[in-house]
DNA sequence: GTACTTACTTACTAATAAGTAAGTATATTT
DNA sequence: AAATATACTTACTTATTAGTAAGTAAGTAC
């Protein structure tokens, strides 16, 4: 089925941001490539921070559904988290779109407060997914890697958010040689 | 001695730049915190593209400076790398600020295209600077790690990028797990 | 069939932005 | 002493932005 107005809006906003940042749009922007009016994005998301959180919150529940997914489809932990750095690829893929998080941490301190507790409780699914899928791996002995397994999350999240932006300044290639490294250093 | 006026606005630009990013501060921010007028910014560096582009070189000449005092006062390997880690370890201390390349690197898009070779230019200096440090290490058998150097040297610019920026949304105990596990994966 | 809701449009406001043209005071050069 | 360069200020333009108030057309509820 097609989208409602409302979600274009969140799907249009949601790509202009991981695409230029949350200050490089405008509603004017969302308007004209739905061809309605600036007022009429207004309508549905009164302010913009308002439009921000249900791209933050659609972004949550679009992960949600992915572990859904992965819990029946994949069988192994190598599975699961090549599911998870699909979501980085698939970024690269959209015209070298940075992570969400990524394109919302520098603008962060200019943005209204109640964005925070809506990015950190993202970050944190996805960081404690991946955390858990790592201490498994490690458990089946399919991963070896030293540390605690939530340090090890955070690396590979930061790495990722990290590679899409080196990737936009030095090319792909930086892109895929950060993300065998990071796989190498779990399966050796 | 002081800051001269260009000096100060490039200061200033800088820090607004790596604090909130390159759309979120303009030319009467940086008059109003030097007690001038927004045309005298103008007249120093008349579009805000010229001011960006004085700030990455600036930032590249800061680097160089640093390889410089590197060579006589770093005896080790590790020696060297703690000295570029200290460059992110600054970054965090002065209020989170996150990397230069991290906060352009959302926004280059819609940034003038003479930006980016001079961006570029910056990225290539620290990560070749790094893979030459990197690939002696391993020689002297000071670190341990598989793979090309240039590849972990865009993993370790790209973790630390990402660190920042994590750093903001989860904590800056995040930042230093990450930044460990780096070293740990290094000299093991 | 009347009240009410939904999804808009029209037409505006207020604020902020980058950038410019012309003028001025001070120092430097010739 | 006159000309010129430096480092600004004053006063402005043009463009863009988020946001709003009031109106409307089409559907839904009762």
């Amino acid at each position: 089925m097609p989208l409602s107005t409302k979600e274009s809006i969140v799907a249009l906003a949601e790509n202009h941001i991981q695409q230029n940042g949350y200050n490089a749009f405008s509603y004017h922007d969302i308007a004209m490539q739905l061809d309605i009016k600036n007022a009429a994005v207004h309508y549905h998301f009164p302010k913009k921070e308002d439009l921000l959180i249900a791209v933050v919150e659609k972004s949550e529940q679009h992960f949600l559904n992915m572990v859904e997914v992965s819990k029946t489809a994949d069988k192994s932990c190598l599975d699961k988290l090549n599911r998870f750095l699909r979501i980085y690829d698939n970024n690269l893929d959209r015209q070298n779109r940075v992570c969400l998080m990524g394109a919302l941490a520098t603008d962060l301190f200019t943005l209204p407060a109640h964005l925070r507790p809506a990015l950190n409780r993202l970050v944190e699914t996805m960081k404690g997914w991946l955390t858990e899928t790592l201490k498994e791996a490690r458990d089946t002995g399919e991963f070896q890697f030293d540390g605690v397994a939530s340090d090890r999350a955070a690396l590979i999240c930061s790495s990722m958010a990290g590679a899409l932006q080196l990737a936009r300044v030095l090319g792909n290639k930086e892109y895929k040689a950060i993300k065998y490294q990071l796989i190498k250093d779990l399966i050796q």
